[in-house]
RNA sequence: GGCCACGUGGCGGAAUGGUUACGCAGAGGAUUGCAAAUCCUUGUAUCCCAGUUCGAUUCUGGGCGUGGCCUCCA
């Protein structure tokens, strides 16, 4: 009963999920490339794949699921962004990489189970580039080492392309050291000023494909569950991981579900640096809570583009804001109609549209509705913080809680003595600092716009 | 050109071979000094054409439209 469903690219459409072993059920998903702030668009896979993370713990037990999370820290990106910026490469991926993980815990991810460092794992690749050279699936050119693509008959079975389609394309780069221009960079020199680190073919410096291909042998093995990350990866990056990693390891497959998140868009374009029209998450820690960002993003299905707009922040927050009252520092077992539909490869805007309706149980004085709704959300990520914190930081605060209960005191005051000119002008004054009043019938209370 | 995804009310966004969730916004009412919050009631949608079917928004084919990938990209 307690199936889990994802949706699979490699055979795009939705599969019972087995995980090889039950007692270790491994994910890789591709870490950021740490060259410049993370946006927006960084947020969605590391939020989407962050519920997967804690739905697969549910699921399995907390200690039987094994999350690894690269950190790309040499690239050629980052050479560029070092000496536009005229920077030191360490001081640059040192800072983007410290950046990148307050963003992670701004939107309460929980951390990976290992986050390795390409530059720490330079002995790995060269290993493995070795292997591919030895198998012949790999070949030495005035001192790079290309993937010969036509020796792997599978490539381009996760992307559905043919390799005569994509040379006829006549995009890929052309090099004449290449046999054909479909091969890619395994391991290439590296200038002086460069970063680069010794190997048999010279002193260089891997390809971006071969870290992954490396990193997640090291720690998940030669096959493993679950390999996913967003959706501009799958060609060439995962088809070439899957290249190398298949022909080095002689297995039939590098991981058994792929899954890509769809991108953030804005006015229906890719939110991309080139575009520049890209949202740091920093910029947004301003405005909004880490969960008003969580909650948007998981409002539609992670497969689904989704534009970056004002309102469906709003509409987040005050849902949020609504959500909290039954906030609970203890989680009871979801009931089976919610739970079903997060493992329903993961969909979110049907699960999130059950606790609106635990919401209106609750508010009638269901406590049992209430418990589910905080239990849900915390399986979601949302409720990190009790809800004293979420109402008292939700915006900078000019008046102090004894200033605030001076002014209602004061308002009420005026309100006996039917002075309404008064008791309104008290209540915009509130209003304007960003405190809401609520009368009732004995009492009135206050919280935080 | 090849491949892929998508087209649901004012907006966002699920699901489904037969009654079209859910949120926001809107309308009417209760309540209130007036509000807010809450409660009750409520209108509005499946891109077009054909096929399969008793019945299609859902399946199939065609068309139109939007976006993406084919180069670095989450």
């Amino acid at each position: 009963m307690s199936n889990l469903y994802l949706y699979n690219t490699l055979s795009r459409s939705k599969e019972l999920f087995i995980p090889e072993n039950r007692d270790n059920v491994r994910l890789y998903v591709c870490g950021p490339t740490v060259y410049d702030f993370p946006h927006v668009g960084n947020a969605r896979p590391l939020i989407v794949f962050d519920v997967l993370f804690r739905l697969l713990k549910e699921i399995y037990g907390a200690n039987k699921v094994t999350y690894v999370r690269n950190i790309t820290d040499v690239d050629d990106k980052i050479i560029e962004s070092s000496q536009k910026n005229n920077i030191s490469i360490e001081e640059l991926t040192t800072k983007v990489t410290k950046d990148f993980h307050d963003d992670c815990h701004y939107l309460n991810c929980l951390e990976p189970t290992i986050e390795p460092k390409a530059t720490q794992h330079i002995k790995e690749m060269i290993e493995l580039t070795k292997t591919l050279i030895q198998k012949e699936f790999a070949y030495i050119k005035n001192s790079h080492v290309y993937f010969e693509v036509s020796k792997f008959s599978s490539y381009g079975k996760l992307s559905n392309k043919k390799i005569s389609e994509l040379i006829a394309g006549a995009r890929v780069e052309i090099t004449e050291e290449k046999k054909s221009p479909a091969d890619f960079v395994l391991w290439k020199p590296s200038d002086s000023n460069e970063p680069g680190w010794d190997s048999p073919w010279g002193r260089g410096r891997p390809g971006w494909h071969l870290e992954c291909s490396a990193m997640s042998e090291k720690y998940l093995g030669k096959e493993f569950d679950i390999h996913a990350g967003g959706l501009d990866l799958i060609f060439p990056h995962h088809e070439n991981e899957i290249a190398q990693s298949v022909c080095a390891n002689e297995t039939k497959k590098l991981a058994n579900f792929w899954m890509h998140n769809g991108y953030v868009t804005v006015n229906k374009d890719k939110m991309s640096k080139s575009l520049n029209n890209f949202i740091t998450i920093n910029e947004l820690k301003k405005t909004y809570d880490g969960q008003v960002i969580r909650l948007a993003m998981l409002s539609s299905n992670y497969k689904q583009p989704f534009d970056w707009n004002d309102k469906i922040l709003t509409d987040s927050y005050k849902t949020l804001n609504k959500w909290y009252e039954f906030y609970s520092d203890t989680s009871c077992p979801l009931e089976e109609n919610l739970a079903k539909w997060l493992r329903d490869d993961l969909n979110t805007p049907q699960y999130i549209s059950e606790v609106h309706k635990l919401y209106d149980e609750a508010i009638k004085g269901s406590k049992d509705a209430g418990k589910q709704l905080s239990s849900a959300c915390k399986l979601l990520g949302l409720f990190d913080k009790d809800f004293n914190t979420w109402n008292k930081n939700k915006i900078n605060k000019s008046l102090t809680d004894s200033e605030i209960e001076n002014l209602i005191k004061e308002r009420n005051l005026a309100r006996n003595n039917k002075d309404f000119k008064k008791s309104d002008e008290i209540r915009g004054l509130l209003n304007d600092k960003g405190v809401v009043i609520e009368d009732s019938q004995n009492k009135t209370t206050w919280k935080y716009k």
